[in-house]
DNA sequence: TGACAGTTCAAACGCGTGTTTGAATTATGC
DNA sequence: GCATAATTCAAACACGCGTTTGAACTGTCA
């Protein structure tokens, strides 16, 4: 109907093409590749189901562009360090770190696509998991464990590093594959922006009170004290077997 | 071969029955519902692919008794307690739970396809959801809930006591959810039973040292400072926008 | 206007799925 | 031992999937 004074704004190819681009980013994001029916997607992009074959080759070859395509556009909406310089403290690096993923866990625009189809990849994965890691959750691993690194302090051990990145990380990720949980628990949890912001400041403090103490207890087999005023010794519960 | 002297140690009927439960099992926990195809699993039980709709009806009536069945299995082999009493101090009792939450995820053998499927129900949802959160999901929640309540201390916001068991919990599924991406990261991690060990060490020092920060600060805004001896005051980082 | 390439369309193909069938086989009870 | 029921089996059915097809449509240039 809007298309009558300007019939081809582009070719209308290319306007197909953008819209099975985005319809496939949709209905992966929703139900993953592999429940994806290529039916559906044409039909959400208003194409004919010869379409897919017609412009991309196969399914998988329409998944890799979507991918390709989303990557772009979510790198660029929520680049890792969310505007804060390198050189910024740490603690506020973490935190920029986990307002982007955050944010980009729970933008429902087409923009944030592409975080729901990796963490999609994660769980079932295809074979484009293997560039996916190289690609975009290495570099995140990096930028993550650098962090983790200087609030650390000193020359900690790299599977220290590792750990607490894990559980760093863990935390938002649980937002993203757990929902149909979360929201069958606590029915009345809404995920306003006002809600990712309390949860982003959760995560941050949550995370760097624990980086904190492993960095102590770390320590505390080879040097004195740690230029802190006075910590109260961690006691490490076990369970009396 | 070896069922030749006694060929009915039970009825052949109740053997094929719970060959197919067990092979379900272990198909429905490796790909999930969805990908789970009847071949595959009378292939693997060493029946007939009619011996499902025999037995059980259909698939869906396979997976819920294949659910039930192994509900019981888990709970005995690995109760939320992990043996610990509930008058234990609760950080004891976060380890235990911890502990047996990881031991679930990462043992291989039959008892433990129980976590398997759940974990799986969270990502993709069958209909079996509703009931898996009120009888396995909600239970644990409480559980935990109740030790971060004790540990927070006091009277302790109920969005805090969400916010934290959340995080703690978190940490733990992300080794079932993520085991295709860390494989990829880092090949040479592998999950011995010393490695899990210390990955329930790191997660529940980790949240420990979190969860007192929470009450720390949670406690300032109201009450002038707890019996503590002198916390350095947590700053809390924001991104300058 | 008319030939032509580019694009869309309805229909169908081949395949794998869950399910069903009816006969063959095995166990059970008199 | 034999009729009867319970169980297993190979084969097929109905359906949805990704893919392919050949005709119909659309816009372009001479």
């Amino acid at each position: 109907m809007a298309a009558v004074t300007e019939p081809k704004l582009d070719t209308s190819s290319a306007q197909t093409r953008q819209a099975l681009i985005e319809a496939g980013g949709a209905v992966f994001a929703e139900v993953g590749f592999h429940n994806a029916t290529v039916r559906e997607i044409c039909r959400r992009a208003g194409a004919n189901i010869a379409a897919v074959h017609y412009h991309f080759g196969d399914k998988d070859a329409l998944y890799r562009e979507v991918l390709a395509y989303y990557q772009g556009r979510a790198l660029q909406k929520y680049p890792l360090d969310l505007g804060v310089r390198p050189d910024a403290p740490a603690q506020e690096r973490l935190r920029a770190f986990l307002r982007s993923f955050l944010l980009r866990i729970f933008d429902h625009s087409s923009d944030a696509w592409h975080g729901k189809l990796i963490s999609r990849e994660m769980i079932d994965p295809t074979s484009a998991l293997d560039a996916i890691v190289v690609e975009r959750i290495r570099p995140q691993a990096q930028h993550l464990g650098g962090i983790v690194r200087e609030l650390l302090g000193g020359d900690p051990n790299p599977e220290t590093v590792r750990l607490c990145s894990f559980s760093v990380v863990s935390q938002c990720l649980f937002y993203h594959h757990c929902q149909p949980v979360v929201s069958r628990l606590f029915p009345e949890q809404k995920f306003s922006p006002e809600q990712i912001e309390k949860l982003a400041d959760h995560i941050t403090s949550f995370s760097l009170a624990a980086i904190k103490s492993c960095s102590r207890r770390g320590k505390e087999a080879e040097r004195p004290v740690p230029p802190k005023k006075s910590a109260s010794s961690p006691r490490r519960p076990r369970a009396s077997r």
